[in-house]
Formats: C-alpha cells, structure tokens, sequence
DNA sequence: TTTCAATGGTTACAAATGAAACCAATCTGG
DNA sequence: CCAGATTGGTTTCATTTGTAACCATTGAAA
C-alpha cells in the first residue's frame, strides 16, 4: 500500500489561511499605515461605526474577537479620544460604547478605503467567481456553525 | 448623501480571515492535543512528509512561513528527534532537512486525520459549494499573486 | 437575606510572532 | 585576488496574543 501523503497546497485549512492571511495583510494597510491602528482596533472601530452602541461583550461576538483583544482595544481607542464609554444605567458592570466624533470622522474616511480595496480584489474575478466565494464561504460557515453541537 | 456604512460580516478580508481562523483552530486540534505542536511545526512536519528534503527557505516557500518561524519549528523538531540537519556538500550555508524514522511515524500518524478533517468539512457541503470554494479559493489566490508586480 | 454561581470586563504572566540586526558563506565585479 | 553585495539561517528585542486568575456586580436558590 502507497503511503499516505497530504498535498498542502490542496488542504483546504492551509489553503483557507493562507489566503485570508495575504488578504488581511494586505488590507492592514489601509488601517496600520494610516492610522497606525492594529487589527483589533481596527474591528473595534468598524463595529462602533456600524452599529453606533455596543457592549464590549457584543463587540466581541460581531467580530469574533477575544475579549481580551476588545479589552485592549478599547482601551487604545479611548486613549485615542476615538471612543467613549458610558457606564450601564440598568447594570453597572456593563458599559455602553460609542465613537466620539473624532472616531466617526476616522471611520467614514477608512468606509471608502475598506470598500475599494474589496472591489479591487473582486474586480479581478469574473462574476461565476465572485458567486463562487460568496457562496463558497458561506456553505462552509453555516456548516461549521451548525457543527458546534 | 447617506453616510457610508461599512457591513463588517459580509466584508470579504473579514470574512476570510474569520472562517480561516475558526477552520484553522478546529484542525489544530490534530496536531496540539495529540502531539503538542504548533502550526509552524505541524507546517514543517507536513513540508518535509510531503517532499522528503528540504532545505529551510524552501519550507518557507512552501508552506508561507516568516522564516524565523521556520527556523524555531526546525529547532524544535530537531529536539524532540524528529528530524535530523544535514549540512549541504556544496553550499555550506544550507541545511538539508528530512525527517527521521520518529517523524516520519508521527506525519504517518497524522496524515489520515488530516484527511478526515477535510473530508468532514467538505461533506457538509454539496458538490457544487465545493467546487465554488475551490475555484473561488483559486480565483483569489491568482488575482493576488498577478497583483504584486 | 445570605450564599453561591454566572457575567462583564481587566490584568498578569507566559508563549508566539515579526522586524531588524546579526553571522557565516558564497557570489560578483573590478 | 579582494571588497562589497547577497543569501541561508539564527538570535535579540519589542509587540501581540491567549490562558488563567482576578475584581466587581448581578442573578438564582435556599
């Protein structure tokens, strides 16, 4: 019997990773030359912008970050004045939040950059292509989700 | 004008990187729990399983690892004897690098679970989501390679 | 109520990482 | 042949990360 051999370049989790890591790497630009803000930070601050009000705790479910990561975050933001935090009225280990309205202006002006490095990056794919991700990515999420069990 | 708002979880970069990671976590389960590797190790192990030899720029090619990764995984499989260094006749700054009987058992061991988890993944899903990921995958992967000219 | 578990969030510590400096050894142009 | 540039690989140092311990507050049960 032939022995077993694993063609990384085909194995999917390599595959996966390695493309999300040159994507990402790449996309840190728009948000680490600029600003000087890392990928938590930089998660942190679209969540706020989209969502206006979060708890860190939601934070951290819409980007899937630890909550260590959300804590430092944060923390960074606020020092920044990006970012500012209202304790809970309802519970007072809870707080509440926000962009300042610096951090808004740094937002919108990183929406148009987000947007046009994703376009780019789809713009070199035919439309059977980018179908193919969307949909691609999608099958494997829902199929990990519901595997957690 | 509306203000531009930016959907976090239908961001392509944020998309792939979080199913990477969450895909990537699940499998690291074969290598950490079992043998206690890292990804830089398993990497290394899956490198030279696959090829035979290598020298260490090489393993960095293939499997897109920073060098000095490479360099502490290398060290580390020398140490649990898992793969021995010969220096190169020719070029004395190289190292050949191959696994040794212990390493060759343990990617043997390794293999068919790796196998599995791919399999268990993909079976989720239906023929056509597979072959979209796999030719989306591949669709990014070119566009970013032509890209960096 | 009092107590104990659970939750929101931070911090301390150890491990993993990347950038840059570094050490040979090899190559290249004069 | 020699000086500088390049290459293979390691090490040092600062930063980032994850785990676990922690503090405070809230909820649930007795």
């Amino acid at each position: 019997m032939e022995p077993e051999i694993l063609e990384l370049e085909s194995f999917l989790p390599y595959r996966l990773y390695r493309l999300a890591d040159a994507v990402s790497r790449e996309f840190s630009r728009v948000y680490k030359d600029r600003h000087g803000l890392t990928r938590p930070e930089w998660r942190t601050l679209a969540g706020l912008g989209q969502h206006g009000t979060m708890t860190a705790t939601e934070l951290g479910e819409q980007s899937a970050m630890h909550k260590t990561k959300v804590s430092r975050a944060v923390a960074e933001l606020e020092r920044r004045r990006w970012l500012s935090r209202t304790p809970d009225e309802k519970d007072r280990r809870v707080e509440r939040l926000a962009l300042t309205k610096a951090g808004v202006a740094a937002y919108r002006e990183m929406v148009p950059l987000a947007k046009a490095f994703e376009r780019e990056l789809l713009a070199k794919l035919s439309a059977g292509e980018r179908a193919a991700i969307t949909n691609g990515l999608a099958a494997i999420e829902t199929s990990l989700v519901s595997s957690k069990d």
